[in-house]
DNA sequence: CAGTGGTCTAGACCACCCG
DNA sequence: GGGTGGTCTAGACCACTGA
């Protein structure tokens, strides 16, 4: 077998490279299922334990999922496990009825520097802005300023997002064909403004967590960046380390 | 994976609990080398390939560390890797200079009700507190309040402390054979107290991060329950989200 | 060089799902 | 029953480390 690549990257993830590939083409939709371990195996003249080594690791970087005895399935932000991986916000309570996203403002603007920067293209070039609320169980928690690339989310209006009642990425994902793959979070302690007291229902000043979001699709390019304000009175911020 | 009751256990992963076994009961000690893949399949009467399988999920579970040639080793706290593992503030211009640890004050309590539901150890059960600070490059940037159960920290004190320079993890593993595993951290927004504002050289008031942790070491058990509270002035709270 | 972990293969069998 | 992923084995070879 030759690898003539320069530094050695074994078999498997080149089949993995190959099936991010066909992935990220759109072969295969999200929430379907995509070809069997030997039918893969046969396609790329490789063992089934060599696909089966790139599928596992597709499978732990969450952009497959497998199900014993009936297939492998392309993840989905569709699925309901799936929203809490991306806000990790819990109620003291433990109630786990899902928020309600409230769109409250959706226009178009040109990226100042911050926003060019976060998002890797450049100053000037339109970008769309989304206010919207995170209510969980009525009660105002999280409000979201969300800078998109204008390119990327040609059809986003107002409309679009009063006609959805389910998640943000979930949107994406379904209209406009973006998958988000990962995140990185910063979140600091700032002192709620008056729009933020008037949003969360709270007193001005009162501390808020700032959480900023820069979201990531396929080959690591961004896509989103967001900075939520979170009112933390009956709600924690909860982060497992492993 | 799954929390249903397991009807199957595969061989793998009894072998994944003997290995774990041995390491609880200290027949390897942190940064030592295990017996090879080989060794290990003599011992346990199967083949490499799953002792391998094994390994593979105590490494992602970063009970062990893989080195090409080398071996296979205990996970040890004095890695200095696995510092950030545990502390996620960065600070924002990046730099990469460790923090240090003073320890301020250290003495024995009974435990009241939160810490005892925390520490799953009786109200009233002798408990260690520590209060410290930690610096980066010279400025307070975390006041944390400690809670240990006394029975496992028998001979901890302010002498003990005074006389590490490294991080606490490191110092519970060398000194108490105790080994950190994993850790639940709730995340909140406060302001600062007066002893948290002249501990960090803030105006009082001035918004914080709470954070919470629970530590658990080998079988879930938490051995540690601290409240942090982080200046993000000139830091921020960083959480990568896969 | 020998010893370690890392990859790849081929085949057998098991657990699970569904028609 | 047939198809899927999941486990287990045995053997060959590769890449890396250190003496």
């Amino acid at each position: 077998m030759s690898h003539e690549a320069p530094t050695f990257s074994p078999l498997y993830r080149q089949i993995k490279a190959l099936i991010l590939q066909a992935l990220e083409a759109g072969e295969w939709r999200p929430g379907q299922a995509i070809p069997s371990e030997q039918e893969l195996a046969a396609r790329f003249s490789v063992s089934q334990g060599t696909v089966r080594k790139a599928i596992d690791e597709m499978a732990a970087d969450n952009l497959l999922v497998r199900k014993q005895g009936k297939g492998t399935y392309v993840a989905s932000h569709n699925d309901p496990r799936a929203l809490f991986r991306f806000l990790r916000l819990v109620p003291n309570d433990g109630d786990l009825s899902p928020p309600q996203s409230v769109p409250l403002d959706c226009w178009r603007a040109k990226a100042g520097q911050e926003a060019s920067r976060m998002l890797g293209i450049e100053p000037g070039a339109p970008i769309i802005i989304v206010r919207r609320l995170l209510k969980f169980a009525t009660r105002p928690v999280v409000i979201d300023e969300i800078y998109l690339p204008g390119e990327v989310f040609q059809g986003l209006t107002a409309e679009v997002l009063q006609g959805w009642n389910s998640s943000l990425y979930s949107l994406f994902e379904t209209r406009f064909g973006l998958r988000m793959i990962r995140a990185q979070e910063r979140i600091r302690a700032v002192a709620a403004d008056r729009g933020a007291s008037e949003a969360l229902k709270v007193a001005e000043g009162t501390p808020l967590l700032s959480v900023e979001r820069v979201t990531y699709t396929y080959g690591d390019k961004p896509v989103e960046w967001r900075r939520g304000l979170y009112s933390t009175a009956d709600h924690y911020y909860l982060n497992e380390l492993n």
